[in-house]
DNA sequence: ACCTGAACACCGTTCAAGT
DNA sequence: ACCTGAACACCGTTCAAGT
């Protein structure tokens, strides 16, 4: 448990982990560095010992998001290893669960602020993972017959386009309301993976 | 045309083209009113004559982005009016072609940084409009049989959610390099809509 | 090695004043 | 009615200096 004794200690995780409170408390708008600095503790130019910049903070804590994503989706598809299908349409409900349970790290993650991915490796690293977690899903749906038959890569973008485009819209406030007020953004996107799903 | 002469004119559209045009060479990262006010030939005070403030201005070229996208998907749908399949895939085509040549205004209209889109009521209405008429196109698919029967409502989230998605990972770069070396985004899109197409 | 404080350029917003 | 210029609080970033 190495928590709570910045000042020396590990403060780089103590910024990143201030980092999501305030996102999670004021938004995306809400963010700054100088904030983030204050709530760990220290003086507004400590973040530059870390971190190149405000960048590379924001790719940090996209980087985190990715990997409680990527947990969540793993927990939520490795007990129905015998069940490609269960573990499409529950991957896919651990999925929409993140995305509105953490909306600010999601929209992060997702929202073009970070401006080049490519720079930090562990970011492309654990987002590249993610999406063989996906084609992986995608592939024992296609061995069972549960999807069709076409290049893996391409069905797992078709699938994870499919979930992440319902969300998205979704967190954007343009899911039209007299559709919400029969069904939340759960059921809406059961109804589409089922779509997917060969009958 | 109303065009070149400020200082007294419409600033106010001045404004929302100057916006756009920064954004389409900074980004979004780059957008600020100063810089805004300045391209515009004005005080850098100016633009608060015509916008409550930041917010307002971005809900401004959001609602212009939302005009543009409506029309071109007016513009590929209308020439198929008696062949809805067409109109689908037109129309897909076409929101993608738009995302891409425009693709920091498609993220302002969608990244989340607009925080209030129910504030602004011209913003509301062409966004709603829009749904219609991708609503209107389903429904016409569904007719033909070349969309299940559902809800209509409930297909045209699905459908737009399909397309918007991918073309949203795509545009934060989340598409994997070994698919995008053998498809472009148009071809990807066609495949994921061609597989919600009734066989 | 890690952190502070002053400094600089830039930003959003307000307001009194000008035409 | 529309625009300017000074002012204020806030921000990202740099750098010399402290421990």
């Amino acid at each position: 448990m190495p928590s709570k004794k910045y000042h020396h200690g590990d403060l780089k995780n103590a910024l990143i982990k201030a980092g999501v409170e305030i996102l999670a408390k004021e938004g995306m708008g809400g963010l700054s560095l100088r904030k983030v600095a204050q709530r760990a503790g220290v003086s507004h130019s400590a973040p530059y010992a870390h971190f190149l910049d405000k960048q590379s903070l924001i790719a940090a804590i996209s980087t985190e998001g990715f990997n409680q994503l990527y947990n969540k989706l793993e927990a939520a598809i490795s007990p129905h290893a015998k069940t490609p299908k269960k573990q499409l349409i529950e991957g896919a409900q651990a999925y929409v669960r993140f995305a509105l349970k953490n909306s600010d790290t999601f929209k992060i993650m997702f929202s073009g602020v970070l401006e080049k991915e490519k720079d930090y490796p562990s970011f492309v690293e654990i987002s590249s993972k993610t999406f063989k977690l996906v084609m992986e899903v995608v592939q024992a749906c296609q061995n069972a017959g549960v999807l069709p038959t076409a290049p893996a890569n391409l069905m797992a973008v078709s699938v994870w386009g499919q979930v992440h485009g319902i969300v998205s819209l979704a967190l954007e406030g343009q899911i039209s309301h007299t559709l919400l007020e029969k069904k939340n953004i759960e059921s809406i996107v059961s109804f589409a993976v089922e779509q997917m799903i060969n009958s």
